[in-house]
DNA sequence: CTGTTTATTTGATAAATATCAAAGGTTTTC
DNA sequence: GAAAACCTTTGATATTTATCAAATAAACAG
């Protein structure tokens, strides 16, 4: 299970032995049933979480409504930006909407060892470079795009959470209303 | 010049003396007449760009029309993210909007320093922490905001730029006609 | 099973924004 | 300082999406 999680940190920054010892050294595994949370609101978000298995959902309230901001599934890694790097209790909460098997990264160690060890800095810059060239796409593709678009485009790139989330998640997730999601999907 | 340009860094992460001379050494600094490319479109941007002094408009093609993406005053940073960072070449342009001095930073030469200086890694990872979490609540923003609210906000976190900037490069910036954005001026 | 809750669809209407066309304003240029 | 180019506003209309209300459909608990 380590194995390929470390595999997959390698893709984003080759890792010399020293360095995934270190890793391995500062991760923990859990098994969250679903339902709960892998992080709550008001909590300070103190790792990176990836999930080995399972799916999960990010969200938070505006105006008394739930907003899915993310869906994580399995290989795939989530934690609440903000949170994470201004330290400040998250107003986002993280929850499992299948039982799940996390792999939780913990950050202040991480970053003392990023400061000694190469590898482990390159591989943060690298996958902060990422999810940054990722966040600019979606941005770019929410303001210019309509509501069908981008229902068509989840539907491309991320057809299976279509089968496990309920409507109203990825209507908020997408930006739109339930109703109007509806909709689309009875056009296509 | 090159004081202040290490102080705005500094404040992202303090940097010992060691740190500031191999900046200083991978650093080129040129005056840009108004109307000037920083960065052509085609181009791999190779460099992390800093506004001395001056203003800049990051834009790009879209079927045919001009989208701004982003305005970069004095004492500002812009870079093409996705060239940057995947070594591509631009669709983005960035072009001065006034006479510019613009510091760049070398990024092969950077990334290399990174390797074997930890103030220089801690850096690039804050300061790529800042931008993500800036380019997050952007989402979030644009997600949610009706199109007045999005102007009377950048209004009020960057009202030079109305002054300096043809509506039209407002609007697309917000992500709207410029027929709209005339109209919500007139409501104000 | 069977009632109860929860999720989804449908309908009617309203609001926000886009589109197309044209009219006024500014600024620039010679 | 007049023509040209560019920028901004205004008007009429169409499209997209939201809102509110209700009807089905599906999932769940006892």
């Amino acid at each position: 299970m380590i194995d390929a999680y470390l595999e997959i940190l390698d893709a984003f920054n080759p890792l010399q032995k020293e360095a995934r010892a270190l890793i391995e050294s500062q991760i923990t595994i859990k098994d969250i049933p679903k339902g709960d949370f892998i992080l709550q609101e008001g909590s300070v978000c103190n790792h990176i979480y990836f999930l080995h298995s399972g799916f999960a959902r990010q969200f938070y309230y505006k105006n008394g409504k739930e907003i899915t901001e993310w869906f994580a599934a399995s290989k795939e890694f989530c934690f609440s930006i903000e949170s994470y790097f201004h330290q400040t209790p998250s107003k986002l909460m993280i929850q499992t909407l299948e039982d799940s098997t996390v792999i939780f990264l913990h950050r202040d160690a991480y970053m003392e060892l990023s400061k000694i060890q190469s590898d482990l800095s390159q591989l943060a810059i690298k996958m902060f470079a990422e999810s940054l060239v990722f966040s600019q796409r979606r941005m770019e593709h929410v303001l210019f795009e309509s509501a069908k678009d981008r229902y068509v485009h989840l539907l491309e790139t991320k057809p299976n959470i279509i089968q496990k989330v309920p409507l109203a998640y990825i209507a908020s997730f997408l930006g739109i209303t339930q109703e109007t999601l509806s909709r689309i999907r009875g056009q296509l």
